[in-house]
DNA sequence: TAGATTGTTAATCGATTAACAATC
DNA sequence: TAGATTGTTAATCGATTAACAATC
């Protein structure tokens, strides 16, 4: 009953997709074996209709009278995510930032293996995170030719960015997860998922005004 | 013109005001004195129809035949988000990310000062970070009492992260900046602004799929 | 005044929710 | 079989875009 995937999946399901995977892995740890939309909708807090309309964008995975596999639902969504691969990725930016996505262990869990570390300051070329060595900006091109690297991580300040970037694409990049706060310009077929630390405090701070709650 | 800034904005329009906010600074820092709503749709990459809606939806800020003063509007936005104020914030958990948190300079200028670090790590408690101190966790409750603290960074781990909030919310908390990966149980008075970055990797995942672009 | 551009209403588009036939 | 729950269509809701009168 799959359906094709070629059709286009709006935005707003595919960020809801992730978070249904951490539901389910949840379940999946409790050793619960089967869920109906309606149970799910109790604990992830979307309705249940939503929930098996957003299923249907990639196919039959439930079961009429039944409800859905925990197992079998996980797996999937964890294929249509892509992250039953595995994926090289480089980080750009050496600093606190950029060391804490260097020694954030959990990423290697989900498929994204840190292969490569690039910073300006000579102080830290050569030194290793997480057993992954600093190298100087000059070796990027050459690594990811090398390496078969989908994924960069810049975590440069705004003014750099951009440069970095214009860097990267050529070299075959298809997605950036960017930490500086600026909007990259990059070709259709780039993605890129913004961390705009700031955009976050500004949004809390506006609902600090009690009235706009 | 000021409407009545009772009526409920929408999360999209939001969450588009930090973006608005950025732009403005920019081309304030350019000497643009003005803007059409047109010119903004060309650098920002909204319709100018979205744009003189959003903005509408606090009241008038333009004039008609002319546009939008940059110096103005940059400040209006500022207030609606509620920046042009200064709040306490408390940073829970000093692993890497926290440690990043505390580093990053650019907060304080938008008026977020960092006035507490928390851990329960022994060999950290007493140090300081950006002339911070880090403190035992026991101390938090004494801490928001004393130092009037609005908004709380929470980066401890998972498992951890829902009983620190169940602490902060009747301390009078009502912003919560929550980096780990689960989704926080609050009240509706409180507001959660989550980075749930291995959300973000799937998502540029499911795009290195080149058909699902 | 004439031209430009807003503020605002109306039309369209897309996403969510409701309903229910299909079917396990 | 009867009950449960999906898959899917239709209805509703909300957000974006288009259009244009108001007015600077």
């Amino acid at each position: 009953m799959q359906k094709a995937t070629t059709n286009k999946i709006s935005m707003a399901v595919i960020r809801r997709l992730p978070k249904y995977h951490r539901y389910l892995r949840e379940l999946l740890y409790q050793g619960i074996k089967r869920i109906s939309s309606k149970e799910l909708s109790e604990i992830i807090g979307f309705t249940a209709s939503q929930i098996r309309q957003d299923f249907n964008n990639f196919g039959g995975f439930g079961q009429q009278g039944y409800g859905y596999n925990v197992e079998d639902l996980y797996v999937e969504i964890g294929k249509i995510l892509g992250i039953d691969g595995h994926y090289n990725t480089i980080l750009i930016g050496a600093g606190h930032l950029g060391q804490a996505i260097a020694n954030y262990a959990g990423f290697d869990d989900y498929g994204f293996h840190l292969a490569g570390i690039f910073d300006i300051d000579k102080n830290i070329i050569g030194s290793k995170i997480q057993n992954v060595e600093v190298m100087p900006m000059e070796n990027i091109s050459k690594f990811v030719k090398n390496n078969n690297v989908s994924i960069a991580y810049i975590c440069v300040n705004a003014s750099s960015a951009q440069k970095i970037t214009d860097t990267l694409v050529p070299l075959g990049i298809r997605a950036i997860w960017n930490f500086a706060s600026v909007d990259l310009k990059v070709p259709d077929n780039v993605t890129v998922e913004n961390v705009h630390l700031i955009d976050h405090l500004m949004t809390l701070s506006y609902f600090l005004d009690e009235q706009k709650k």
